[in-house]
DNA sequence: AAACACCCGATTTTT
DNA sequence: TCGGGTGTTT
């Protein structure tokens, strides 16, 4: 029966349970189904699910995974699954007392970020000029977690013109660590590094984890960090049943950390290891592969030569040159449009671009034709100000301690800001929410609404929808006088009550919101049940596949996004996202760039040329190419009256292009 | 001295 | 659309 759906390499994977195994799957070779059966075929010899351990990139890839499973065999549904960062909340939930962490807070990036921006005034390191942005000094902390070495080391390899600032930062880092341990707060980073250190300190634990999980498979392995690689080799340690998947040619998280390295390491840290090659694809055309693997052969080194086969064959793949993203987003827009009169669904279309912000042409041109679309990836619902705002009450509630979440909430109140701030924090005391102490003393009677509102929805017979709506009946108000566009932003709020309904303790609501954010915004979850085309980023397209894929803004710059400090490693990390992108469609791909005018001369000179992973494609006519007129930028229509001197206005309006 | 209002500029990717 | 920086108001 296996013998009709899995080829050889395959069932040797699903039906070999024991000891390490590397599975080295090239896109589209099947990785997702192994490991589905797999799951399959453990619980149908009798293992216990719960003794089963599935690690994905995302919640929702293991969610699918375990869906398609728990098909075969509803037991499936008990597997337990998740991301690195969801299992180790988890596991600290459950064992975390041991190691002294009672209840704690998870922080997102944009709670750590503000964190850190916090120290860095309170050190007074704001004012000095050429100091790191916030985001900087937390993109350089987190590395030294996830890649677990020193913030000089970091700065060498990555940040040489930061290296003065090393000791600096390392305060920074000591200080953020000082606080939000003494305030039960964790980060995404702290989670792998608390359930690595129990892990390694607490045999006890150790133990008690080793009984549990027996089975253990790791998906997207060439995008795992160091601390995740060592939380693998901890868990395996046990059993020594470990099944870990990847292909280096899909490695795309490098800038959080993640080492594709990992993949050629697992043989040496597990000696035994059986490899287990994936060769033949079967999501793609010929014609398509012919384009992938037209970008493997791009790659700097050698390595990662080997082509992908198929035996299927279609139609040749399209690049389109248009003179502004308007018109990019209109032709794609008309042609969506065509297909899904020719009787193609919408949910087998998708259109997938570098940075979020780049969908947003054709967003405007779908939404004008009434075609309805998801978009995944970019600013998420939860992540927006506003609900924040309101979240920032609640965690107040439930963890009192927690000042970032004081600050966020005593900020909103007219008259406060940030010396009121530290002077509230460190005159009151926060374990009680009534404010007495303050409230009696003048100046602070702006804050009696806040209180009385804090009293009111402290309270454990409350669910957490109805704290939120509590909550929001008093933000509306400063929602009204801070945004102009706030009905939307009210709808929003409403969204939100939604979302929180199936939740019963107000943490597993803030975590799972942190750890998991829902990545609809109000509208979209409205009108979710119809088939749609989907928008995303290239991330977060990872492992999806559909009929017909365009990918859109290919221009040098934009993509690959080339930055003065971009190095050769960066540039190698942008064509392995262009090869997921173009790997991820089945039957049609388009490759379209659009070169109008920027605003900058800068800009206008980079935007001109097509990305430099799609020049090869068309030398070596693995594309149909439809290119403007004049290809040469200094002779291009728009540049014929563009001088030092001259101003945008000069450009016909429609092919300026503003973003 | 602290809070606020306004303008400018730039814009990766995410657990 | 957002955040940061600067100049103005309380
Ligand atoms: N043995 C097989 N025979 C026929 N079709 C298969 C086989 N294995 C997988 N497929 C199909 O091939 C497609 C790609 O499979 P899958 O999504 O598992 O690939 P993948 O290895 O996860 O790809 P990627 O790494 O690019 O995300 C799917 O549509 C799947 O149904």
């Amino acid at each position: 029966m296996l013998n009709s759906i899995l080829n050889q390499a395959q069932q040797k994977a699903v039906l070999t349970h024991d000891g390490p195994i590397l599975v080295i799957a090239g896109a589209g070779t099947g990785k997702t189904r192994v490991l589905e059966h797999r799951t399959f075929e453990l619980i149908k010899k009798g293992i216990d699910p719960k003794s089963i351990l599935l690690l994905t990139f995302t919640r929702r890839a293991a969610a699918e995974m375990l869906a398609r499973a728990a098909r075969h065999d509803r037991r499936a549904q008990d597997v337990s699954g998740g991301t690195f960062h969801s299992f180790a909340l988890a596991t600290l939930q459950r064992y975390g007392k041991a190691v002294g962490l009672e209840t704690f807070t998870v922080l997102d990036r944009g709670d750590s970020e503000e964190l850190i921006g916090k120290i860095i005034s309170d050190l007074r390191l704001g004012s000095k000029k050429y100091f790191p942005k916030k985001h900087t000094v937390l993109n350089i902390l987190s590395k030294t977690i996830n890649k677990d070495i020193s913030v000089e080391q970091i700065l060498e390899d990555e940040y040489p013109h930061l290296y003065e600032w090393a000791q600096a930062i390392e305060l920074v880092g000591i200080n953020a660590a000082k606080y939000k341990r003494q305030r039960n707060l964790l980060d995404f980073d702290d989670l792998l590094y608390y359930l690595h250190s129990i892990l390694e300190e607490n045999e006890m634990i150790r133990s008690k984890i080793h009984e549990k999980y027996h089975y253990i498979m790791v998906d997207e392995y060439q995008d795992t960090n160091k601390i995740q690689a060592k939380i693998v080799h901890q868990l395996a340690n046990g059993s020594g049943n470990i099944l870990v998947v990847g292909d280096e040619m899909q490695s795309i998280y490098r800038f959080r950390g993640a080492e594709f390295t990992n993949m050629i390491e697992f043989p040496r840290l597990f000696i035994k290891t059986q490899q287990i090659p994936l060769e033949t694809n079967y999501r793609s055309t010929k014609e398509i592969l012919n384009v992938a693997n037209n970008v493997l052969d791009q790659v700097e080194g050698e390595g990662f030569k080997k082509h992908l086969t198929s035996d299927r064959s279609g139609q040749k793949p399209e690049y389109h040159q248009f003179k502004s993203s308007r018109k990019e987003a209109e032709w794609i827009a008309e042609k969506i449009l065509s297909s899904s009169r020719n009787g193609e669904s919408l949910d087998e279309i998708a259109v997938l671009f570098r940075a979020a912000y780049q969908s947003a042409p054709l967003e405007i041109e779908l939404a004008a034709r009434g075609i309805p679309f998801k978009k995944f990836g970019g600013i998420r619902f939860v992540e927006t100000a506003h609900v924040k705002d309101v979240l920032a009450h609640l965690k107040v509630v439930v963890n009192h301690f927690d000042e970032l979440a004081w600050r966020r909430i005593l900020l909103l109140i007219d008259g406060i800001g940030e010396k009121s701030v530290e002077n509230i924090m460190t005159r009151s005391d926060l374990s009680e929410l009534k404010g007495q102490t303050l409230l009696e003393q003048s100046g602070y009677f702006k804050l009696r609404p806040l209180f009385e509102l804090l009293m009111k929805i402290n309270k454990e017979e409350l669910t957490s929808s109805e704290k939120l709506s509590e909550i929001i009946n008093y933000y509306k108000p400063i929602l009204r006088s801070k945004y102009d566009d706030y009905p939307q932003r009210e709808q929003d709020l409403d969204a939100l009550i939604e979302l929180s309904q199936p939740y019963e303790k107000d943490e597993d609501l803030l975590n799972d919101f942190a750890l998991d954010p829902p990545d609809q915004s109000a509208m979209e979850i409205t009108t979710a049940d119809n088939e749609y085309v989907t928008l995303s980023t290239v991330h977060s397209a990872k492992g999806l596949e559909w009929g017909t894929v365009f990918v859109i803004q290919a221009q040098e710059g934009k993509f690959p996004i080339v930055r003065p400090e971009s190095k050769q490693v960066d540039i190698e990390e942008e064509r392995r996202l262009f090869y997921v992108a173009v790997t991820r469609a089945k039957k049609r791909l388009f490759i379209t760039s659009s070169h109008g005018s920027m605003r900058g001369f800068y800009d206008s000179w980079y935007m001109s040329k097509m990305s430099r992973f799609v020049e090869p494609m068309i030398e070596s006519k693995v594309v149909e190419s439809n290119l403007l007129q004049e290809s040469n930028p200094w002779k291009s229509p728009f540049s014929k009256n563009y001088s030092f001197g001259s101003s945008v206005s000069d450009i016909p309006e429609e092919d300026v292009d503003e973003f």
